[in-house]
DNA sequence: TAAAAAGTGTTACAAGGTAACATCTCGAAA
DNA sequence: TTTCGAGATGTTACCTTGTAACACTTTTTA
């Protein structure tokens, strides 16, 4: 059993829970995947437009909702920006680097919250839905 | 030695280094400061302006991007919105919990960074300047 | 096959943020 | 003590990001 792809992926999950996966869905999400780097949702109605057809802040935006919903595609708060989720399975903690010289940004995996913040947590009775972490700095090349 | 309020605090910081305390640094710090909840920039801005005066967003802007600098405010970046820090140094990394049903936001001591970050990052010779993590769930209240 | 649910198209606008340039303030140097 | 310059504010005008609301279309379900 081979890697599948974040689109087959995708796809799969929708026929199994009867998600549509409709034309704006897809053509979002496969640019994101294509792309390394996060992508800002005018970018990425600029690149579904064309001269004939202009696509509309709102078709772009409810992609975006659906794929992040489902964990697919991750938002970076600090950036306005979206990346496609880069781990195989669903998970809702992560981490993110950003580089602020070269912008470059890495996934890190964090599948459990570290110890320091999920005992704040249980002592101050918090349920946990998910969590973002963005870390800023300078990445290896640029150092 | 007693405590010293955050405005004492911002005071005594601005004549040590030379910085101006200037009424819209002033005011939008005490504004935020007497917040116990975040506030967006044109909240702010509606509450320094009155019938007669209108306040610009530049101006508000300006203040809030000094006292971010400096670590007397932090930028919520999932709320778009600011809050006084309620810690009594400056420390780049903190942590931040979101109650999604009250919107109640509660700053957590994160002085270093958890192990797993730490150490993701060690590995991939990145150097870090700051670090922001939202977490969201339900607050003891809201449970 | 009709009704309900899920999804898209479109308009119009709200909310958040910034570039650019003129003006002001205040301490230090001449 | 005047002037100079850095730091700061005032103002205009604009850009970017995101959403409410309503009509319409497609798919599923009863």
């Amino acid at each position: 059993m081979g890697e599948l792809s974040l689109i087959t992926r995708a796809l799969k999950f929708c026929e199994e829970r009867k998600y549509r996966f409709t034309e704006p869905r897809q053509r979002v999400l496969s640019l994101l995947a294509d792309s390394n780097q996060p992508m800002g949702a005018y970018q990425i109605l600029a690149l579904l437009s064309s001269s004939k057809v202009k696509v509309k802040p709102p078709t772009v935006y409810r992609a975006i909702e659906f794929w992040n919903k489902h964990g697919f595609i991750h938002r970076i708060e600090s950036m306005n920006a979206y990346i496609a989720c880069c781990e195989k399975k669903k998970h809702q903690n992560f981490c993110i680097f950003i580089c602020n010289d070269c912008s470059n940004v890495q996934e890190m995996e964090m599948s459990d919250l570290p110890t320091p913040m999920a005992s704040g947590i249980t002592k101050k009775h918090l349920t946990v839905t998910s969590t973002t972490t963005e870390i800023r700095g300078t990445c290896g090349e640029c150092n």
